[in-house]
DNA sequence: GTCCAGGATTCAG
DNA sequence: CTGAATCATGGA
């Protein structure tokens, strides 16, 4: 195994200030499952075929990357958001008027939407079903090192389609996928016919993105949700999953309301970057920093129609 | 041993 | 259409 040739470490120079508990957060909080935290306190990790590693300074953020990747930093500053178009969304968020939300909001400054690719957020998602995070990066890791490319020092890009659908299912078993396992193939098998899929979603509304990705197996409304999120950038895009019901339910009220109400809501009260107000739900619910609900929304409203 | 996890699918009503 | 059972695996 060749270790990591790792060139010095380099200022990103964000648009915002991002606080190491922010920064943890945004790497490990249930978005992607491809970094880890090093023993020198940097989060290394995969995304596409780049190898990178970022931690917080007392400058601000650091990177570094694979001597003679060229394009490494381009494609770092393109994930973390750098130009700072999510820091206008977010200011823009109804954070002055709802103190949940300015209080989870300030919990985690600068909290951002990684900006995966496809590839990267729909592997992630079809093994994320009835799954903790850790576990789910466990699964990916497994994925990656058994059937993806080698990047060097052992680490390995994702696996292409082909490689999930022709592996043996001993392999896919020895990954901890249980049931996902199905899941994985069954979406390889479909796309690898599409070699241009993520050109194609890509291209649709959100609504129609999100019909297409479900249209895959084991892909159901909120990984669906997840992936237009993460893997193509719809920040208005609003995952419902057991936190943002909880969160939804004791910080705002709307207990029995149905994940579909839940969505309707959320776009509705979050608007454009309904995505990334849940994000910092999300965040907060998992931390337990969600106040009580002091007023109770009696009734769920009628149920959305389209 | 029981219960649950960034749910989806299948089936009964 | 809605609600419940089932799915494979590991950790608390």
């Amino acid at each position: 195994m060749t270790s990591v040739q790792w060139t010095t470490w380099r200022p990103l120079r964000l648009a915002e200030d991002v606080p190491v508990a922010t920064l943890a957060e945004q790497m490990d909080g249930g978005q992607a499952f491809r970094w880890s935290l090093a023993s020198d306190g940097s989060w290394v990790g995969v995304f596409g075929r780049t190898l990178a590693a970022v931690r917080a300074g007392p400058q601000g953020l650091e990177w570094r990357g694979q001597k003679g990747a060229t394009q490494a930093e381009e494609a770092m500053r393109r994930y973390l958001d750098a130009e700072g178009a999510q820091a206008r969304l977010s200011e823009a968020l109804p954070w002055r008027s709802d103190s949940v939300l300015q209080s989870a909001r300030a919990a985690y400054p600068g909290l951002r939407i990684l900006r995966q690719d496809p590839h990267e957020a729909l592997i992630g998602f079809l093994c994320s079903s009835n799954k903790r995070i850790l576990q789910i990066r466990v699964m990916v890791a497994a994925l990656a090192a058994k059937l993806g490319e080698p990047l060097g020092g052992g680490f390995h890009a994702l696996p292409s389609w082909q490689a999930i659908a022709g592996a043996d299912d001993a392999v896919l078993r020895a990954c901890s996928l249980g049931y996902r396992a199905a899941y994985l193939r069954g979406t390889a098998k479909k796309l690898l016919a599409r070699p241009r899929w993520a050109e194609e979603f890509a291209a649709l509304t959100t609504a129609d993105l999100r019909e297409e990705l479900q249209s895959l197996p084991g892909v159901g409304p909120k990984v669906a949700a997840c992936v237009a999120l993460f893997g193509f950038g719809r920040l208005e895009s609003f995952p419902v999953d057991t936190w943002v019901v909880q969160a939804l339910a004791d910080a705002y009220g709307l207990r029995g309301w149905k994940p579909a109400q839940l969505e309707q809501f959320g776009k509705a009260h979050f608007g454009e970057a309904a995505g990334l107000a849940q994000q910092y739900l999300f965040s907060a619910a998992r931390a337990g920093q969600l106040p009580r609900a002091k007023v109770s929304v009696p009734s769920p409203r009628p149920r959305p129609r389209r």
